[in-house]
DNA sequence: GGCAACACTTTTGTATGCAAAAATAACGAA
DNA sequence: TTCGTTATTTTTGCATACAAAAGTGTTGCC
């Protein structure tokens, strides 16, 4: 998968080609996470470990590892003794998932309303506008794109590393519902208007209300959520 | 957790020993956490490979694929191609850590308020007052381990599984500064009669103020892990 | 003595091999 | 047919082998 840039530079050689440090393991984390969580790898698919190392070409051994490291993050679930395959998108588990995300953002923009320097919230600005220009569009895969944007955003100027992370990991799981979705039009205008809320709150560094906003909204997205997935679980018995 | 029932009933021996379905390299990604959590193995040790296998009666394999599940968890630091360290214990990162344990506690404390039984109750006030009998004795190790159940209970009683796990894993490197501590009675105390108030609100069903006291609780907790943590660092600079 | 270049050792990262467990197919009896 | 049993294949789990990188020591030069 494109080995970056084979050191097109006629530098030294004593210079450690600074460029390609990346681990074999840690590409293949990232490319299996990535399928996972596109929905390339459906919920509840076998990696079957043969194939799947062939796929990334690698052999098993990185690719067991990369399991292993996404299993940690609840990505993928181990089966003793018969590997592993792309954790379920079970309703219960998304409500669990919400709840804890809904906290953790919450937090993040308590702190965010502390710590934003004034170009952070000018550039949140700047991306909520792209979202609006992509919503007027009806243009959806973009939206979703700002609409990421604008809460890892957030999520940073809590300058949290840690929180970060533990939102990033749960993240995951909910981005891999976010093709279910189908939204209204009705849904969207209203997911759209909230975000306004949220911006609002943030320029006038309301923690209080910012924390209040990002929890409901949260909470619409999970009605949201289930409801496709009720729909596909449907669909699935028919 | 708990295998459930190892099948009592004399049943046919076509049943795979539903004894050691346990993996090895999940008993290794066990013994390696312990080993870190425990301070046996301290933070910033490099964990040579060939040395820990044989430690732990494996090989490198295996325990690789521990030391990449506990990369997830953040308790190792992966360096590229040299190996791994135990994650070290900065002070920013502890501070990190407790941000977001504080929120999960809260959000975890109030759950249990609505979700706890009455028996999950009394259980905890059983626990609490074995706590004290320890506090009365002076036993530091074994108020941690009362202390310690008295919150997984609460976490338990929210029934959430993705909060707890995110919890554990958060908690993990909090239990690291844990001998570190070196309690003054006075702030021993204060910590006690925190937790008489805890588990009053909790009686009470009293959400808002469970996460309230579950909140300074844990900053209380922080200041004195950074204190210990400070005296490390000047101990070590002497 | 200090330091740079080189050879050597150790350690990591990846691939492969092999044994045990699970999945699958083939077969036979009710 | 359907179920249960057994043989075959596949897949996983672990160990080992090999190559590349990092680390270490030595030599020679200033």
């Amino acid at each position: 998968m494109s080995t970056p840039l084979p050191n097109s530079s006629n530098a030294p050689s004593n210079v450690t080609s600074l460029v390609d440090r990346r681990l074999l393991h840690e590409t293949v984390i990232d490319q299996l996470r990535d399928l996972i969580v596109q929905g390339e790898l459906a919920p509840e698919t076998k990696l079957n470990e043969r194939v799947l190392a062939e796929r990334l070409g690698t052999s098993r051994t990185p690719l067991r590892e990369a399991i292993k490291f996404l299993a940690s993050e609840g990505l993928v679930e181990l089966l003793p003794n018969r590997g592993a395959v792309v954790a379920p998108l079970k309703p219960e588990k998304m409500k669990e998932v919400f709840v804890v995300l809904g906290a953790l953002e919450a937090l993040a923009g308590d702190l965010a309303c502390r710590n934003a320097t004034d170009e952070d919230i000018a550039e949140i600005r700047a991306l909520h506008f792209h979202m609006l220009a992509h919503h007027a569009r009806g243009d959806l895969a973009q939206y979703f794109k700002y609409n990421q944007q604008i809460h890892s955003r957030i999520m940073d100027c809590a300058t949290n590393a840690t929180l970060a992370q533990s939102y990033r990991g749960l993240n995951a799981h909910v981005k891999r519902a976010r093709y279910l979705a189908n939204l209204s039009r009705e849904r969207w205008d209203k997911a759209v208007h909230e975000h306004g809320e949220i911006l609002d709150a943030l320029t006038r560094r309301d923690g209080a209300r910012l924390q209040a906003l990002l929890r409901d909204h949260l909470a619409n997205k999970l009605v949201l959520v289930m409801e496709a997935l009720d729909k596909n679980k449907a669909e699935a018995a028919r």
